[in-house]
DNA sequence: GGCCGTTACGGCCTCCGTAATCATG
DNA sequence: CATGATTACGGAGGCCGTAACGGCC
């Protein structure tokens, strides 16, 4: 089963008929059509009763249209939910370093950092020692990700 | 997006690496690795980072795994409801015939139907009129599937 | 060197479109 | 005939496996 498959079939089911979903769609009809043959032939048994020239839902077609819309609908919130942590992205950023590191090139870093990422603030601390820097960094227990 | 992309991300997260997740699916590395990244590439973004010889989870990849989940559930909910109208299948059926038919072949075939389907009560109507016959059918709008 | 993840490449299947066919009203 | 659904067929892309490579312990 494809979530593609699952698109096309609720647009046949909306629409009543391949020629009609295809429209909507913006697809050639023969596409339509082989997407829900091969659903069938997934699922083992058909998804619409052939009358005439049109298309009426099966009792296994009808089984179908509930979970293949909650399928779609969590599919739009999974993509709506990663676009927004990559889109937003925000957040800080503490940078430890040396002191002779801090001058040079770890200040050229965060600047060309800052940005490119205009919406995290970055923020550097300078320490003398390795153990210094070291003591910076918060146990993982305590972070949070 | 694909319902296997996100199942092998899903084994990926559980299993805390390519390899176990490899194993537990029964699949090759490489083709999770392929699957990754082509999931990351369509969501634009990186889903876990490369920490040393193993993966963590990315902010993103946080927010995917829980549409992620409920997607594979509502799948397998999917798939266990067709399987159930189409094995069980269950219910009942009128035939209505006139006389001279319900003699011979309408009895042989509802016969036959009724061995192939155990779980599905058949009757005959005899009738000795087409137009009786058409009475027994109610209209569209009391019929329900 | 061993382990783990990642390319490289070849085969198979799916998906799509155009063209042709069939059935129905 | 006109409409709508279905095959026939060719090309593009995805997925998987085997083989080869790269990078940490």
């Amino acid at each position: 089963m494809d979530l593609r498959q699952l698109e096309y079939f609720l647009a046949v089911v909306e629409h009543g008929g391949v020629h009609r979903a295809a429209a909507a769609l913006r697809v050639a009809q023969p596409s339509l059509s082989q997407s829900l043959r091969r659903l069938e032939r997934d699922l083992q048994t058909d998804l619409f009763h052939r009358v005439g020239r049109g298309l009426v839902l099966a009792p296994a077609g009808e089984a179908l249209v509930g979970p293949a819309r909650q399928m779609l609908r969590t599919l739009g919130s999974a993509y709506d939910a990663v676009r927004e942590v990559r889109d937003l992205e925000a957040g800080r950023i503490d940078v430890a370093a040396l002191a002779d590191l801090s001058a040079d090139p770890a200040a050229i870093w965060v600047a060309q950092f800052r940005v490119a990422n205009p919406r995290v603030s970055a923020r550097i601390e300078e320490r003398g020692a390795v153990s210094q820097v070291a003591e910076l960094v918060p146990p993982a227990s305590a972070r949070s990700a």
